[in-house]
RNA sequence: GCCGAGGUGGCGGAAUGGUAGACGCGACGGUCUCAAAAACCGUUGGGCAUAACGCCCGUGCGGGUUCGACUCCCGCCCUCGGCACCA
């Protein structure tokens, strides 16, 4: 039997409940509800399902869980959901990254010890987090300033130290006089601490590192990871291997320990074209090279270069200076004497901080020569070259002229040829150089794991044994700045007995960067309870590597690169039988306002307001609408109007009551299999897109479901199978993004809780793909006519549908038709002459 | 300087060789209302126009490949991110 009535009278006569949807009633109650059930805790398995670690980068507990964090997470846990829905076990975990600096500046400024600041932060950032509606399975999280979490990088630390992976060792350190503490190579950016932005001076102390260098070529190696990029470049940039030479000039006349200097080139066959060799202010030899009447002019120089920041010794634009030291040097090739001199723009800590100064060949030669009128030798010639003097260094490949027997051989054999003969000479060999330098981790801060090393003056630098973990950190400190370890001021801490022999000795009262905390912290969520080892090894079978990992870009050669160095690390020390710590990664964008960087005093965004009144679901919609997660966004508080009607009609969709429409409903009615394809084809592009992080277009998607949804309700003549079917499949389809309201229209509907255990709903090709379809009809590539063809159409029904067309043969008239194409179901296409 | 990403309506964006501008915001017009808001419906790239389901132009700029280019190729410009005296 079939009815129609008006729409009102259907409206008003049938629907179950009017309730207008108010986030504020809904979204506490489920998130207790959850909690309660426990709908996200996360066991090592499930009979039936895959695991899938779905692993966001875990935040510092500044204290607030501000926008940026939201457009984060909310990203985060919305594809985490999306696999649970799929079917998969899904390991999403939250912690704390809760060492490190802001703490225990807010103790020196506010009086607040470091760790009830950090504890009250943490706190309410829990409580936001769960107000955002998160999945996050809490009996797993962790926080890396507990004894539970710091003793194990104590543990790890010591096994990297008997493996000869840790080390100390004395030179010149990053130093940032605001943090008061040294920094690695990696959080120094422009010659500026990445934390604060104070210019970095150079300091010489002890400081201790893990060899990273050792792992550089495996680093590169990036394969067989599915990361971005953009993340893969950096690091290879970041990494910098280059191939050269060590080329050894002979200094024996000055009767010193070391009778040869030793440069590094990249550019061995332009040798022949040395005319000077420089060296850092720093190198050993300077002192001993020195002729007395240039003692003056090179100390004063050295002074002078040690005062000067990293970030101007290191500017492009600054003019290339030096002295002479008066010694020369001989070129074991052509046995040629060459002036030595001191310059800063060569650096002592790459290569072998000294270099060959090759100015007809190399830019910064070229200028340093023409300044101090030193010999510009052609040996590369360029093609064609008249033999005229070079206006700027020739840097390109050529012929070799000038250079004995290798005269006449294009310069890229030159480089083998002449390095052949440099080892067979044994004045030189092949070497590879990395730009990337051991990762210094000692900080001279309290808030951070203690270094658990013992200096004894009998026995030397003694491991703690690892009986004796943790090391704590002791609960009062004077954290008042004084350029060394506040540990180094409390003699409870640092006086104890050597381990090896028993006398009184000194503690290391360094403490560790935080980046250790988290090189490591995804094997811990595995077993975040286990109270033996770092980790269980079966619970890190059952999770590792992680699946998909999430986070910003700015950690490409931080956190990204010493997470991987850790891995490999693990797994030469038989702990992990694995060395990339995260298969695949995924990078969101950063969220902008107004077309400017978010900040909390000049642009600020705080989502605590935003949440009383809109709710949750709402912002986390509208975050992922903006645009494609990895593209980041411009949040405009406009802009929120659309998701908020956009989830008032779901919610007045799914609160119809549907007993109203045609009963005889098998869905094979026109308007019910129209609204059954629709459903399907959104089904499909839903899931896609999810899988590809394409949130925007996952929203859109579901906007023209309903849409199309609700013309089909005004029309009537749908049955109630088919609309109650795809009322569950918007539930569904929705959930990952907006948690709450579909978990309560999913209850209202008739369901059993909890939407969130359920699979999405999958789809039919068949029924998803269109009976008819729009043929585009082009002439000589314009669209001049539209057709509306059955989705089996030949092609050459369609070439007939085409010449049928009035449209098509004004155009073609008497012309010839010298090709015809045709695309199926998409367009024909005539060419005419 | 080198490497990477990007440039599409008033705005956020969609479409990776086949109908450019999906979806949303805003704006304009309408319905409802005493009125307004909300809600709902319609229009909305620019120009021409005899007003036609009509024509021309249009995806940073200039060339090219192709029946057909936002999409591929070459050369530039601009924005953002990374690295930068690395020998």
């Amino acid at each position: 039997m079939t009815t129609t009535r008006s729409r009102q009278e259907r409206d008003s006569a049938t629907t179950i409940d009017r309730d207008r949807y108010d986030p504020a009633a809904i979204e506490t109650k489920w998130q207790e509800r959850w909690e309660r059930e426990g709908v996200h805790r996360t066991p090592d398995h499930v009979p039936g399902k895959d695991n899938w670690y779905a692993l966001v980068m875990f935040p510092y507990p500044s204290g607030d869980v501000h926008i940026g964090h939201w457009y984060q997470y909310a990203g985060a846990d919305a594809h985490a959901r999306f696999k649970r829905m799929q079917g998969y076990n899904v390991l999403h975990p939250m912690g704390f990254d809760s060492f490190g600096l802001p703490a225990e500046n807010a103790a020196i400024a506010s009086n607040v010890h470091p760790r009830i600041y950090t504890e009250t932060n943490i706190d309410n950032m829990r409580r936001q987090f769960r107000a955002m509606g998160t999945s996050y399975d809490w009996d797993r999280e962790l926080t890396t300033h507990t004894p539970d979490y710091y003793r194990w990088n104590q543990f790890l630390f010591l096994r990297f130290y008997e493996a000869g992976l840790a080390y100390q060792s004395r030179g010149f350190a990053n130093w940032c006089e605001s943090c008061q503490t040294t920094v690695a190579n990696e959080q120094v950016l422009d010659g500026a601490c990445e934390r604060c932005g104070t210019v970095i001076v150079r300091r010489e102390m002890d400081q201790w590192f893990f060899r990273i260098t050792a792992y550089a070529d495996e680093l590169l190696q990036m394969d067989d990871i599915d990361w971005p990029n953009k993340i893969k470049v950096m690091q290879n940039n970041w990494i910098g291997r280059s191939q050269g030479v060590d080329f050894q000039f002979d200094i024996s006349e000055y009767g010193l320990a070391e009778s040869s200097l030793t440069t590094f080139t990249t550019r061995i066959d332009t040798v022949y074209g040395v005319t000077f060799v420089v060296l850092a202010p720093e190198h050993p030899l300077v002192e001993g090279l020195t002729q007395p009447e240039q003692r003056k002019t090179v100390r004063e120089y050295i002074d002078q270069a040690a005062r000067t920041s990293e970030i101007e010794r290191t500017s492009t634009e600054r003019e290339k200076t030096g002295v002479r030291t008066g010694a020369f040097a001989i070129n074991p090739l052509n046995g040629e004497r060459v002036p030595i001199l001191v310059g800063d723009y060569v650096l002592a800590t790459y290569g072998t901080g000294a270099v060959m100064g090759v100015p007809a060949h190399d830019e910064r030669d070229f200028v340093f020569a023409k300044k101090y009128g030193l010999e510009i030798r052609v040996v590369i010639a360029p093609d064609g070259w008249d033999g005229s003097d070079l206006e700027e260094a020739y840097l390109a490949p050529g012929t070799q002229i000038n250079s004995a027997e290798f005269d006449g051989l294009p310069s890229r054999d030159g480089i083998e040829k002449i390095t052949d003969k440099i080892e067979a000479d044994d004045i030189g060999a092949r070497r590879i150089t990395y730009r990337m330098r051991d990762w210094q981790f000692s900080r001279q801060r309290y808030w951070g794991t203690p270094i658990p090393i013992i200096h004894c003056d009998s026995c030397g630098t003694v491991p703690v044994p690892v009986t004796d973990l943790p090391v704590r950190l002791p609960d009062e400190a004077q954290f008042k700045p004084t350029g060394r370890s506040p540990l180094a001021d409390d003699p409870d801490f640092i006086n104890a007995a050597c381990p090896h022999c028993g006398e009184p000795a000194r503690r290391e009262t360094d403490t560790m960067d935080t980046f250790v905390d988290s090189s490591w912290y995804h094997l811990r969520f595995a077993s975040p309870q286990e109270a033996e080892a770092p980790f269980e090894p079966q619970a890190v079978k059952s999770w590792l590597p992680v699946h998909q990992y999430m986070g910003g870009a700015e950690h490409a050669v931080m956190h990204l690169l010493y997470a991987r160095f850790f891995t490999k690390a693990l797994r030469d020390l038989k702990m992990v039988d694995f060395g990339e710590p995260y298969s695949r990664l995924f990078n969101q964008g950063l969220l902008i306002k107004d077309h400017a960087k978010i900040s909390k005093r000049s642009n600020p965004l705080a989502p605590d307001p935003l949440v009383d009144r809109y709710g949750a679901d709402t912002i986390r919609c509208y975050l992922m609408f903006l645009g494609p997660w990895d593209q980041g966004g411009d949040w405009s508080d406009d802009g929120l109007a659309g998701i908020t009607r956009w989830l008032n009609r779901v919610w007045d969709l799914a609160s119809r009551d549907p007993s109203g429409l045609l009963s005889n409903g098998s869905g094979d009615s026109d308007a019910d299999r129209e609204l059954l394809r629709m459903s399907h084809k959104t089904t499909r592009r839903v899931v896609g897109d999810f899988e590809r992080f394409k949130f925007n277009t996952t929203i859109a998607a579901l906007m023209e479901l309903v849409g199309e949804m609700n013309r089909r309700w005004e029309s009537g003549s749908i049955s109630a199978a088919v609309w109650s079917d795809t009322v569950e499949r918007i539930l569904l389809l929705t959930a990952p993004l907006a948690p709450h309201i579909a978990e309560e229209l999913w209850e209202r509907t008739g369901h059993t809780f909890s939407i969130h255990n359920v699979s999405l709903p999958g789809w039919n090709d068949e029924l998803a793909t269109d009976e008819v379809i729009t043929v585009v009809v082009q002439i000589n590539g314009k669209v001049r006519d539209r057709l509306q063809l059955s989705v089996d159409v030949t092609e050459e029904e369609a070439f007939e549908a085409a010449f049928a067309s009035e449209r098509v043969k004004a155009y073609t008239g008497d012309s010839e038709i010298v090709r015809r194409i045709y695309i199926p179901g998409k367009l024909v296409n005539f060419v005419i002459r």
